[in-house]
DNA sequence: CAGTATCCATTTCGATACTG
DNA sequence: CAGTATCGAAATGGATACTG
């Protein structure tokens, strides 16, 4: 693609970060990812070869830095990359407002389970470990049912049983859980309207909804704390 | 081209505004530009036919007002188009910050002119008619002259002599006025190292860097006091 | 002034398969 | 794990001319 031809600074700003998927791939470095694969997970649409391309262009732009370690490929932001967080934050706040309309299309509960595990409060869940599983009934079979293992390392997701006494389970349909995430539902108005139900301890029916709190887009400390 | 197929609204905003010249349609549109020849203008590189498009699907997402006032269509950004203001300001901080680099093909006196002649401060000039010359001695004949015609009304561009007495000539070359322009280097720094020379009165001299000042990006009320 | 219409070269992307 | 290779379909958009 070629560039536009202008001194604005806008525009050449988005001569890079306007290419088709460019900016959720940050929104993925962002959020702390930092492997292809990870990245891969956030943006599964993408084909392999255009993420790493985008990789690659974002690298010459000097938006993300790569790093060998051995076998090991790490990409990081740079600076300039970590300045983009407050804009990818304010064009997520304007998409809530603005954009609330979901298609068919954007419901997705691998994406939903991929970004609920990542943002599980590790200090709010109890010690030793604890399982949640997630029911949608309204989801094919294949993709009905999910696992978030939770212990003091990390939260781990699975889409088939890991076998670990499940501590409770969240039975609802995949609309009102991924509206809950975007900030647009409530958990207990959506428990109260029997959207979402919880069965398992009381207590823990109780507290769940704090463990999995959306930090807008984590900073990248915490986020490295959630690697797994 | 499709959607991302995501609920976040990172993706659902990008989905509208990563289209190719979206984010400069609506620069130009936070800049004061209502009426199509206007915006052209600003984007003179798109094609009209893909203007056109890209207003139908700025209108259709909500972003972007048409009216029709008898013959008249004027587009307005809505409150939601208006909302982007901060992002697009951010973006061209971003950018001027971090891809300062301009090739040969960003330098273009048309863009130069058009928008330093929509960024004169009226209230800073003397009452009267005022004439500034400018010009560019790399760029080529056709190009190199340009004339801002500034009364109480407001400041014209022409790329013919008007006929009107010239108050002050700015000489210079094309690269060394966009630096200044996209806040790189200053009036005064120029004048010293002789890149710009200014011809006219001593006060005219002095004073002329204070007429042209960038705004960041007008607000809306401010820019139609401008509108030509 | 405010656009449409047309047309094709180019780009871009998605799908899939494969590799060290 | 971390990508590359290949290929064809789709769409994107640039150029130009034209219209009410």
């Amino acid at each position: 693609m070629a560039g536009y031809g202008q001194f604005c600074p806008v525009a050449k700003a988005m001569e890079l970060l306007d290419e088709r998927w460019t900016m959720l791939v940050i929104r993925e470095l962002l959020c702390g990812s930092r492997h292809f694969n990870d990245l891969r997970r956030g943006v599964p649409r993408m084909s392999p070869s255009l993420l790493s391309a985008r990789l690659r262009t974002l690298a010459r732009a000097g938006v993300v830095e790569r790093h060998e370690d051995g076998k090991q490929v790490t990409y990081l932001l740079s600076p300039a990359g970590e300045q983009l967080r407050p804009i990818v934050e304010a064009l997520g706040q304007w998409g809530l407002t603005w954009m609330p309309e979901l298609g068919d299309e954007d419901y997705d509960p691998h994406l939903l389970m991929w970004d609920l595990h990542r943002n599980v409060d590790l200090g709010a869940v109890p010690p030793g470990r604890t399982v949640i599983r997630f029911s949608f009934d309204d989801v094919r079979a294949e993709d009905r049912h999910w696992w978030v293992v939770i212990t003091a390392e990390g939260a781990d997701l699975c889409s088939f049983d890991p076998g670990h006494p499940v501590t409770a389970t969240v039975e609802t349909d995949l609309r009102t859980l991924t509206r809950i995430w975007r900030g647009q539902l409530s958990w207990p108005q959506s428990q109260r309207s029997g959207e979402l139900q919880v069965h398992g301890p009381t207590h823990v029916a109780r507290n769940l909804p704090r463990w999995f709190h959306k930090q807008s887009i984590l900073p990248p400390e915490t986020a490295a704390s959630y690697a797994g």
